[in-house]
DNA sequence: TAGAGTATTTGGTCAGACTAAATTACTATA
DNA sequence: TATAGTAATTTAGTCTGACCAAATACTCTA
């Protein structure tokens, strides 16, 4: 276990939640009691029990009484929880999964603009504008594209003044994320993509909440569609594959 | 502290959990300290830290050496932990808190009845007919009316085949209790409202995913337009009172 | 063979000691 | 007097060991 910064608890909290979602541990049984994790990483049964506590806060694990530490289905998982996020993020690339989180995008991001165009403060507007010139500035190569992509998506969440969309921004962070591993050209932004986001940013100072939301729809439908086909297409890949062997 | 069939521990996250979300202690500082929950409680201190792990898990809190313990701002919640979201509902309903569920359900659902049209299984369809259909039952009296109504939505989010949707059954459950609260009359569901329950399940059953996105996104909206005028009346209401006196 | 009683496993809870980080108070010195 | 350096204080972090309680497996008896 790498030491860090972290607290120990922290960081067998983080070990394990990695180990979980690399799916070293299968949902249903498994997973060592805390006497075996104690010795495993050699650390106190305090610390075991208060990592074994953090995770089934996080809705991954559950103990009872001689059943022993069991890994809950993923459907009780806090998949908005920035820590697993962060251990999605660790584990392989995995198209499917870019599709979960791309669909998502898509009802999430066009209302957070239509909320934006609603709701959004003088300091919202500019925190996205300010997005939008590192963009422009990134496409000169003063800073980093994928960051500037990143920082913009989630100031339109803040500016939707809406609690739960503002939580949302660990979710679409990860998303760029995982979707910058399958893009492999070096700008995260062409000059095309570029001008839609200058467009919603527009739309939601102009208070015109449709436009804003239909301008962030055709972008996020156009990432899915493209998504949908590589799907489609390693379908028909893995089917020819079967008929020709 | 009420004795229940839980631990010590999840009482302590429950009681502290709840304290947290009534305002009892206010988010940058305050919160008592290990030694204090403690002795308030009459609990182990190894009791006292693991809840305190879990609410840190959960994002409510976080503790330092020497700092204690601090309750951290709205924006590091895990809002859509399955804990959180039921304290949310004991406290007190609030009108604008309504807004945001209803405003997020807006984005979610009309996606999921697109996603479901698209990827339910045949056994997701039979469950959102069973809801459906329970629905009716209710409207008889054979049934609970607001349990059938959650049961239909929720199976819809399930019937998208993404987790991340079917996370956030948790919500929408939520949501839909919250708006519980604001509505008086007996009956959840009128028979106009049945019925666009009844076009949204046939049009996910016939793959129509526009029709079922749209079919949702009218129910959703019409809702939100409905609260949306409640808060602006109270808002002039209040504005009017400012006037008078 | 059914059922009662017993043993075993594993998490739940408690107590106490010591460590380490962060802050405050104090003190000696330039 | 100002201030750097040091000590004391507070509070969470970690460890150890003991005992409790729930769930299950086992065993013996009627």
């Amino acid at each position: 276990m790498e030491s860090s910064h972290r607290n120990l608890t922290q960081q067998l909290v983080h070990e394990l939640g990695k180990s979980i979602l690399q799916g070293k541990y299968i949902a249903g049984d498994s997973m060592p009691s805390e006497a075996n994790i104690c010795t495993q990483y050699n650390v106190s049964r305090t610390a075991t029990r208060e990592a074994v506590k953090m995770l089934t806060a996080k809705g991954l694990i559950s103990s009872r009484p001689r059943q022993g530490i069991k890994v809950l289905e993923l459907k009780n998982w806090n998949l908005f929880d920035t820590d697993v996020l962060s251990w999605i993020l660790i584990g392989k690339p995995d198209l499917y999964m870019l599709r979960y989180f791309l669909q998502l995008r898509l009802a999430i991001e066009p209302e957070a603009a239509f909320l934006a165009a609603q709701y959004a403060s003088e300091e919202n507007l500019q925190d996205i504008e300010n997005a939008l010139s590192r963009m422009k500035d990134a496409q000169k190569g003063y800073d980093d594209t994928h960051e500037a992509d990143i920082e913009f998506h989630k100031s339109i969440l803040t500016a939707s003044n809406n609690p739960f969309f503002t939580q949302l921004k660990n979710f679409t962070e990860t998303a760029l994320k995982v979707n910058i591993r399958f893009t492999n050209r070096m700008k995260a932004v062409t000059k095309e993509e570029y001008q839609a986001h200058v467009d919603i940013f527009e739309h939601i100072k102009n208070n015109n909440a449709q436009a804003a939301s239909d301008a962030a729809m055709i972008t996020q439908n156009a990432t899915l569609a493209i998504v949908n086909e590589q799907i489609t297409n390693l379908e028909l890949e893995i089917a020819n594959e079967l008929v020709t062997s």
